[in-house]
RNA sequence: GCCGAAGUGGCGGAAUAGGUAGACGCACGGGUCUCAAAAACCCGCGAGCUCGCUCGUGCCGGUUCGAUUCCGGCCUUCGGCACCA
């Protein structure tokens, strides 16, 4: 066949699987499921991006690989429509995102998703912003609420002045808003979290058994965050008790004076007459700092004293209490015990405030912690009857034990994970299905009463007062109490974003079903996802988030598992020419131009081929182009224009050999996401048939099976060309035999001294007794043996020889 | 600062259990075909020189008959966490 046209053979292939239903999976009737899903994107006004291909291709391949070997792929696709991606774009042109978003999806979907070639089953796609699914987001709402995993809380909240709404802190990437990377502050307000930390533990825990990329469960171990320590409770002098949280009760014999967060309730109790003044101006002074600012690097460290002793549970000593920003309110108990000899920054501390410094953890390098703390380990010294004890094993079991005997002290786990923060002020999302009444409070909608329908409202703008546009609604806000019947008002805060997205893939085998959010059956046979890929940038937020989901439903009993991704496989970032792509670079890959002019199939082994898929690739401007010259030349070779097809199958032994061998090796490398190499193999086979002059019916139909995952297209093609009136995608996948994978004849290579001095072609399973008289006989090692004394030789059997010579 | 991944030709990248470094491709050079070009096909392509040898996988050292691979110490890049007690 040669050079095809690509536009012809691709369009052509596209409608006969959109008419013959070849992408769709009977759900109830499948016997081997196997659920490849892929991250939905949202639909932006920019159209699919190169790297959503680059995920969605190398997912597709794994889900035409698994059909291939026999199971009932289910490979769907949907969009997520909802949140401020979308809504900010129809800000800025002027539109109303109800108008939007549709003609969005339709672009999407019809002019880039279905020319990519992904066996995509659309007969159950999702669409967030549909009353029929957010119906559902808000159902998870109001059970999460039900089951007391939901709360409304005042308190310290991340507000992004521009996109005038809280975010979750997960939303905040280094200070930033992770949407409009504008500095975010910090507000007291009231809002809905999600419980996250209840499961905090589990979370942690079920990464060690999870089959995900490394990489991503270490962003998650980290985000989570755990540390084992212990509550100490100090005592003010005339005053409260309270209770510091430490990694290092070993050193309490070191804490020469405590600090107490700026924000911590207990400062207004305990402040001394004299210093209340000086408190108060701090505590306003920190106020007006921005998060950002408050933890920058290397700031010099700030705080007051605040009149007030406790006293030290371990030695009954006073020491100063001090109000400093560097303990920030929202980790452990919002105040700790300093221990300057081995902490930095309470060393950086003591310093600055002429505090005491008290070794209590002997370094043997003869450190000096009048000059640095040293955070290492030591035998205990300074430290009563715990003196000469390893201090941070035997220390802290001994310290803990004794202080706990009296009550002071428990072990304990903390965790850095936050609640999540979900409710928005913004308009596009799922209203929050919850009614304010006076008598009974804040009450969640009926389930009956669902789906509380977003109000189709012409100005939308955030206003930033704290309350949603949905606030500006009479009709919308004005409400009856569901449970006494009185006057209500409705929440109009929408819930973020990342809710719609936590459950979707739940959506997908249940679309046709409007009285359950999924069904309980077919959740049972499709559930857990087999496979997900996507991009690692969500590790510690979809990822975590829709885990966190998993088991809450598991929990309330809606779902008999408690992890939703059986195997997750992040994929690499793309790059251009060395660089990051962005608008401003000028240097955006459109895929669409490529697709156009090589033929999807070209550009999806392209992407396919331009690097490691785990590690991402650099794109090249020429590459697509020579794919398509491969493809080419690989259509030339399975039907040659010509040469006829010998029908029978091959008997020579090196054609044999590079059939079986590429068989096994594009399978496994497929297994492992090594689909450049993959690619290389199915190159070199094709190198193979042309030098050697084969075409054969049996090779031909073997490497059509083989591309077929990579360019589907093609592959239909040539197997109709074939002589077949089915699918590819209803052939199974070329089987090899593993003796005839194995190089006929093994190349031996001499090695004298670990130098490479020759090479002897010879016959497979040799013992050494047969190999070394060959060896040596050989002129090549007879050169390098002249004079010398071969005093060792060691074989690898197979594989090499290697003579050490004196 | 802590945790993780990675550094290989002009370039993208291979090397699955310590055993031929550079598979496959791009770019480049040469050739065949052609009036010419393009396309296609074939050959070459890490560096150095005394032309069959030496060097060569970020740097320094170690283990080994043998190290891109293992160990120790550095340097650089990317990613996660970060005044988290």
């Amino acid at each position: 066949m040669a050079k095809y046209d690509p536009g012809l053979v691709e369009a052509k292939w596209r409608e006969k699987w959109a008419n013959e239903k070849t992408n769709e999976v009977d759900l109830a009737g499948a016997a081997k499921p196997f659920y490849n899903l892929m991250m939905f994107p949202y639909p932006s006004a920019e159209g699919l991006h190169v790297g959503n291909l680059f995920a969605f291709v190398g997912s597709d391949i794994q889900g035409r690989y698994h059909r291939l070997l026999g199971y009932d792929v289910f490979e769907p696709m949907g969009f997520d429509a909802f949140g401020m991606h979308s809504e900010n774009f129809a800000l800025k042109n002027n539109r109303h995102p109800a108008e939007m978003v549709p003609k969005n999806i339709e672009r999407f979907r019809e002019t880039q998703l279905k020319k990519v070639g992904l066996m995509l089953d659309w007969s159950h796609q999702v669409d967030t912003t549909s009353a029929e699914y957010y119906r559902w987001t808000q159902w998870m709402f109001v059970t999460l609420m039900k089951n007391g995993l939901a709360y409304r809380k005042t308190g310290p909240v991340n507000w992004c002045p521009s996109c005038k709404t809280v975010l979750a802190a997960e939303q905040v990437i280094d200070g930033e808003c992770e949407r409009c990377s504008t500095l975010v502050t910090k507000r007291e307000m009231a809002q809905w979290y999600f419980k996250t930390t209840a499961f905090a533990k589990e979370l942690l825990e079920e990464l060690d058994t999870l089959n995900w990329s490394e990489r991503t469960k270490v962003a998650q171990r980290n985000w989570i965050g755990r540390s084992q320590g212990a509550l100490v409770v100090f005592k003010v002098v005339d005053g409260p008790e309270f209770s510091v949280f430490t990694t290092r009760p070993d050193t309490l014999f070191g804490a020469t004076y405590l600090v107490f967060s700026p924000e911590h309730p207990l400062l207004e109790t305990i402040v001394t007459e004299s210093q209340r003044a000086e408190v108060l101006a701090y505590q306003q002074q920190v106020a007006r700092l921005s998060e950002v600012d408050r933890q920058a690097e290397n700031r010099e460290k700030t705080g007051v004293f605040t009149g007030a002793y406790a006293v030290n549970p371990v030695n009954d000593q006073k020491i100063p209490i001090y109000a400093a920003d560097y303990v920030l309110m929202g980790y452990g108990t919002g105040a700790i015990m300093a221990v300057p000899a081995h902490d930095g920054r309470d060393h950086e501390f003591a310093l600055k405030f002429n505090l005491p410094i008290v070794e209590v953890v002997a370094s043997d390098s003869h450190f000096d912690v009048q000059l640095g703390a040293y955070p290492g380990e030591g035998p205990l010294v300074n430290s009563g009857p715990f003196n000469g004890l390893a201090a941070k094993e035997a220390g802290q079991e001994a310290i803990v034990e004794f202080l706990a005997q009296k009550g002071l002290a428990q072990k304990t786990v903390n965790y850095r994970l936050r609640d999540w923060c979900v409710s928005r002020q913004r308009y596009w999302g799922p209203p929050i299905p919850v009614i304010y009444c006076e008598k009974c409070g804040p009450v969640p909608v009926p389930e009956k009463d669902l789906p509380v329908l977003l109000p189709n409202l012409t100005d939308y703008q955030p206003d930033g007062s704290g309350l949603s546009p949905l606030a500006r609604s009479p009709g919308f806000l004005k409400t009856t109490c569901p449970v006494c019947g009185g006057p209500g008002e409705r929440e109009t805060d929408v819930s973020d974003n990342f809710l719609c997205s936590a459950w979707y893939f739940y959506r997908y085998p249940s679309t046709q079903f409007n009285d359950r959010p999924f069904d309980p059956e077919l959740t049972k046979k499709w559930l857990p996802v087999d496979l997900y890929v996507g991009g690692n940038e969500h590790a510690v937020l979809h990822l975590l988030y829709s885990r966190w989901l998993c088991r809450a439903l598991n929990s309330c009993g809606y779902l008999d598992f408690a992890e939703p991704y059986k195997k997750f496989v992040a994929h690499g970032m793309i790059v251009r020419d060395g660089a990051k792509m962005s608008k401003s670079r000028g240097n955006i890959i459109n895929p669409d131009a490529y697709i156009n002019e090589f033929g999807a199939d070209a550009f999806r082994m392209y992407l396919m081929f331009m690097g490691a898929y785990l590690e991402g690739g650099d794109f090249r401007d020429g590459g697509v182009k020579a794919m398509k010259g491969f493809l080419d030349r690989l259509a030339g070779a399975v039907l040659p224009e010509n040469a006829p097809l010998d029908p029978n199958p091959p008997t020579d032994s090196a054609t044999l050999f590079w059939l079986h061998s590429v068989i096994k090796a594009v399978g496994s490398d497929i297994a492992r996401f090594s689909y450049n190499t993959a690619i290389a193999r199915l190159m070199e086979l094709v190198n193979h048939l042309y030098k050697s002059a084969v075409y054969n019916k049996v090779v031909s139909e073997t490497l059509v099976r083989l591309v077929a995952p990579f360019a589907p297209h093609l592959a239909e093609e040539l197997w109709e060309s074939l002589g077949h009136s089915e699918s590819v995608f209803q052939a199974s996948w070329p089987e090899y035999d593993e003796a005839l994978a194995e190089k006929p004849q093994v190349e031996y290579v001499i090695q004298v001294n670990g130098k490479v001095r020759g090479k002897l072609f010879l016959a497979k399973g040799l013992e050494p007794t047969e190999i070394e008289p060959l060896v040596l006989e050989s002129p090549t090692v007879q050169k390098w043996l002249a004079n010398k004394t071969v005093i060792r030789k060691i074989y690898v059997p197979d594989k090499l020889v290697n003579l050490v010579v004196k």
